[in-house]
DNA sequence: TTGTGTTTTATTGCCTCC
DNA sequence: GGAGGCAATAAAACACAA
């Protein structure tokens, strides 16, 4: 494996000065690519060496500058002491260090060499040490970007089970309804059957349609009942309730206009008075998407769902938080 | 003051790209 | 093979309740 060198040094100022250089007891490393070694071996200076893990700290009397954090007004003396008295201390940045930072993070999250140069040199700081920043910064807005991610999920979740359930008490009003015109219209059918005794009608064909329509109902699953929520936007939903009824195919959801029959028999009353309805009931207010807010929380999932792979630039093959 | 949890700074190992 | 990115991790610094 490539030994990679940090160089926790190099010359951050510009000016020859060797600010710090960390060295670990696994690697010397040297910094970034921006700046040859050749600072690091400085000779003259005054320095101290810790072992592992430790901070080296040199210092260029010749301007005084060290990190800057030692520059700073509310640090004085007594702090440069006292780095020098434990080196091996970690310094955090100063709060204006790190707004500089941040700023610069919004502008772009990626960190050209030229840039860590130049941020380098503004902050007083080692490239390293910018360049370490910047990727912890890049873990730390990817951790709060999955953690609103997964907030977004949840709430997706929630939303869905909430048209989930509303989607089943419609299916059960549905099916009341069905059973209650069915009654009545059973009840029609035995009184024009007890006023017309020669009546050829058979008691039980009027079952047989009830037992299509419950059928039908009761054999769509919720998943199946929301495509015909969103197939119900279409025009030809009603038209397609009847055709299927015509065909008295429970599984048909293609819903493909039958305007093959037309006659207004007796049986044609008894669709209408189903399909009116469920048509009445579930149309106006689809179309109307205000008046149906579980439809709008389907709709805003999806929406909030469309993320782009800028990778294989396919708008629907991905979802923008899957993929990082 | 001290124990404990969180945040920040920095290292290490591995991977990809050129 | 070097440079740089990322995930995992260590450890110092910090916040805060008891």
């Amino acid at each position: 494996m490539a030994a990679r060198s940090y160089l926790y040094g190099g010359d951050a100022a510009g000016d020859g000065a060797f600010n710090s250089v960390m060295l670990t007891n696994k690697r010397v490393s040297c910094s970034s690519s921006s700046k040859p070694l050749d600072s690091f071996f400085v000779s003259g200076s005054s320095h101290s060496f810790i072992g592992s893990r430790s901070m080296v700290s040199f210092e260029d009397k010749r301007n005084g500058s060290f990190f800057r954090v030692f520059d700073q007004e509310d640090n004085g003396d007594d702090e440069y002491d006292d780095y020098f008295q434990h080196p091996e201390k970690k310094r955090r940045l100063k709060a204006d260090q790190v707004e500089f930072l941040e700023k610069s993070f919004e502008t772009e999250n990626k960190l050209e060499p030229e840039r860590k140069i130049q941020l380098a040199k503004e902050l007083g700081l080692q490239p390293r040490q910018i360049a370490i920043w910047f990727q912890n910064r890049r873990a730390r807005w990817k951790t709060k970007q999955l953690e609103k991610d997964y907030d977004l999920l949840q709430e997706t979740y929630n939303q869905l089970k909430a048209n989930y359930d509303n989607l089943l008490q419609e299916k059960e009003k549905l099916k009341s309804q069905v059973l209650d015109l069915s009654d009545k219209l059973l009840l029609q059918e035995t009184e024009k059957g007890t006023s017309d005794s020669s009546s050829t009608k058979s008691p039980s064909e009027p079952l047989q349609h009830e037992e299509n329509i419950v059928d039908y109902v009761n054999d769509e699953d919720v998943t199946k009942t929301s495509n015909v929520v969103s197939e119900s936007s279409s025009p030809r939903y009603i038209d397609g309730v009847q055709s299927l009824l015509e065909k008295g195919d429970s599984s048909n959801y293609l819903f493909e206009q039958d305007q093959s029959d037309e006659s207004l028999d007796e049986e044609d009353n008894f669709k209408k008075m189903f399909v009116t309805p469920v048509s009445g009931y579930m149309l106006p207010k689809i179309e109307n998407a205000g008046d149906y807010p579980e439809l709008d929380a389907v709709n805003s999932c999806y929406l909030g769902f469309h993320g782009h792979d800028h990778d294989h630039d396919n708008e629907h093959q991905s979802f923008g938080f899957w993929s990082y």
